[in-house]
DNA sequence: TTAAACTTTCAATAATTACTGAAAGTTTAA
DNA sequence: TTAAACTTTCAGTAATTATTGAAAGTTTAA
């Protein structure tokens, strides 16, 4: 296997991997070419290299942006736009295990409380849904304050975490 | 909120839920109904409650079978099957957790390391396709590793792990 | 056996989501 | 200013994914 058909594999594999963890493929592909490039890349370069159109490109690059994943960059000497991503996969996970538990997990948290705190009428089935509501609850309350947690820790969070883990 | 606007809630927040982590809507919302009833339920109340034919409680059934999050259950004197879903919650995230494990990390693992194992041409491109992958491919597999072992608890496994990331 | 009771399969279709491309918008250099 | 260089927006369309429903398949009781 030689340069390109790996770079492609690796780009393809990021792709179909995003729509995974919630963004779709051609963000995640965007992400994954700047992610192996040696320099900053202007629109028309993403364009060129993923055979996408230039809407696309433009509206996915801002999404990236929201994610704080993508920055702009400013090349001397040229009028153009160019992008980077970040490069160290650790700040990576990092920045990605914080937007997703602000997107994703702490909306369902309060969805739960809500739910968990009707009054109860006495009967089993609302008592069942509390029940588990209120699990549920607990459970991934207990899991986002764990991320935000092992997070903080900034540098060298996941090895650090895997030592203390099973020490 | 009383109980029926309360469940309602509950299953469709877990039905829209479950798109982000990788199941289907009516996959979801079946494996939630399930999770707050009393008692096991058959293919025909699943489809009445959740208004889906019965195709598609069929087969998002056993996709809930295929993971092992659903059993079917005999029920004395009756001839059709009926569905129960693992109520304790802590039983259901390792098990979401092994299967998403095995479903989706250890592929990708395998696509990093044949990736970054490319031969080095010498050229900073190439260097840095080897570079970064080989970072991806190390984090990626830490963090499996942290799962399967984290998992392996069993028992409480959650809170323990939080004590032990925090003590 | 057979036929009723039930489940599965799958082609057709609906619903959702992503993508394009051209027009509108913005910035910058002269 | 203005016009070239560039970016964004968004209605239309394409691609993907989920769902239906009816036919085929299976199991069980008599």
């Amino acid at each position: 296997m030689e340069y390109q058909e790996a770079k492609d594999k690796f780009i393809s594999t990021w792709g179909s991997l995003g729509s995974l963890w919630g963004i779709n493929k051609a963000m995640a592909q965007i992400q994954a070419l700047l992610f192996i490039s040696t320099k900053p890349l202007s629109m028309e370069e993403i364009m060129e290299d993923l055979k996408i159109s230039r809407g696309n490109t433009s509206m996915n690059l801002r999404q990236l942006m929201d994610w704080g994943i993508v920055t702009k960059t400013l090349v001397a000497g040229e009028r153009k736009e160019f992008f980077t991503t970040e490069k160290d996969v650790q700040e990576l996970a990092r920045i990605i295990a914080v937007e997703r538990s602000r997107r994703e997990i702490k909306p369902v948290v309060k969805v739960l409380n809500d739910v968990s705190s009707i009054t109860d009428d006495g009967t089993a089935k609302t008592k069942e849904l509390i029940k588990q509501t209120k699990a549920l609850h607990e459970l991934t309350e207990t899991m986002d304050v764990m991320i935000n947690k092992l997070v903080n820790q900034k540098q060298n969070w996941i090895t650090k975490s895997l030592l203390k883990l099973f020490k």
